[in-house]
DNA sequence: AGCAAATGTAAACACCGTTCACATGCAATC
DNA sequence: GATTGCATGTGAACGGTGTTTACATTTGCT
């Protein structure tokens, strides 16, 4: 397990690179992750990342799908902890939501890009799907036999108030100047208005 | 006002490159405008661009502006039809709003991408106040000496939910498939649900 | 051991944003 | 009307970008 610095085959280059991306768009945001500079950081040459991804549009999409399910784990660790506690599981994940893209504008930028990734491919269209999950528990499946794809207008309605409430934080001019804390004291405010609309289940 | 063909100076040429940027993003997609297709189809050499814009995210940033201004007269318009027609106005600029981020997905991810723009520009902050007001219309302003930029949870929540579901239809997984009417119908659906979370005038 | 497939490389390509010294046209002054 | 100064457009160059290609190295199989 130790570092044998100066192997040809680098191992897990698809994965490391994948790291990169996580890396430079954490510290630089996703603007500035570059196929070059991933590379470079993995100590590898550019053309290398070509072998395990056809574009650098595929890394971006492996990329989002990737930071779509540490947002679902997010997700799901919230449901788990409400359910226990006996809380509101839709705010506990609506919640997780817009924390998740507070603390990593990038990662959430990232995600939701369908002119720089293929939103077509499976693991991506995968991962949303498992994301959506979550957002539509708690709710009551009028038809059960539907398009698990589809929403009610109320699913519909919880997954846009929450994604939009975090896309006004990440790239709207909405609390700009307020910190993490002040940020998540609106938002926690803005979902308690969302009861009204539904009619749920405890 | 014919076409004097090859005059040195173009005269608008600042204009004329956000109308370029305009024509590329609709055809091809905010991410294929270029500086230099930008000046080629104003049939102008690249470097022109720079007497009129510091950078390529000040050109970018004064589009988004205009674009937001576009969608603001979108709201206003379907605002006062609303008030003559005696119906509810909040849902009747929200439904202007998804519209036109259906009708204009380039437009619509251009407005609002921190990372591409200068966020703090002043023009560009001030049609993202305007088109802000449009929302809060329609609500019971609970403290009027407040900052005019801060929302209350309700006002927040409407802005989040309409913006949210826009966001969702250009670059999410929902009503991929639908077309244009069915989108519609399905927004209309959405915003429905959101009025018991509201107390709000006629 | 030997060979094929997988993986990494170096060099080249066209395109990108940006800069800088220079060319051109416009408008106000004499 | 000529001169002069300023705003505006140009051409060539720079380094950086994604991507391709022909080639090098390593791994894994027989």
């Amino acid at each position: 397990m130790e570092k044998p610095r100066h192997r040809y085959h680098h191992g897990h280059l698809a994965e490391s690179l994948l790291d990169a991306v996580d890396a430079i768009a954490t510290q630089f945001g996703i603007e500035a992750v570059t196929l070059r500079a991933c590379a470079k950081r993995v100590g590898v040459s550019p053309a290398s990342a070509f072998r395990h991804y056809d574009d650098k549009r595929a890394l971006l999409t492996a990329f989002a799908a990737r930071a779509i399910n540490q947002l679902a784990d997010a997700m799901e660790t919230a449901r788990t902890q409400a359910q226990e506690r006996g809380g509101d599981t839709l705010h506990a994940v609506g919640m997780a939501y817009v924390t998740f893209a507070i603390d990593k504008p990038a990662f959430f930028r990232a995600m939701w890009r369908e002119e720089t990734i293929y939103a077509g491919d499976p693991d991506y269209l995968a991962a949303a799907e498992r994301l959506a999950g979550y957002l539509k528990e708690g709710f009551v499946n009028t038809l059960d036999d539907e398009d698990p794809r589809a929403f009610s207008p109320q699913e519909l309605l919880a997954w846009s108030s929450v994604h939009g409430l975090a896309a006004l934080f990440v790239d709207g001019p909405v609390a700009k100047e307020r910190d993490r804390a002040q940020k998540l004291r609106l938002a926690d405010a803005v979902l308690m208005q969302l009861g009204p609309a539904f009619s749920r289940r405890a």
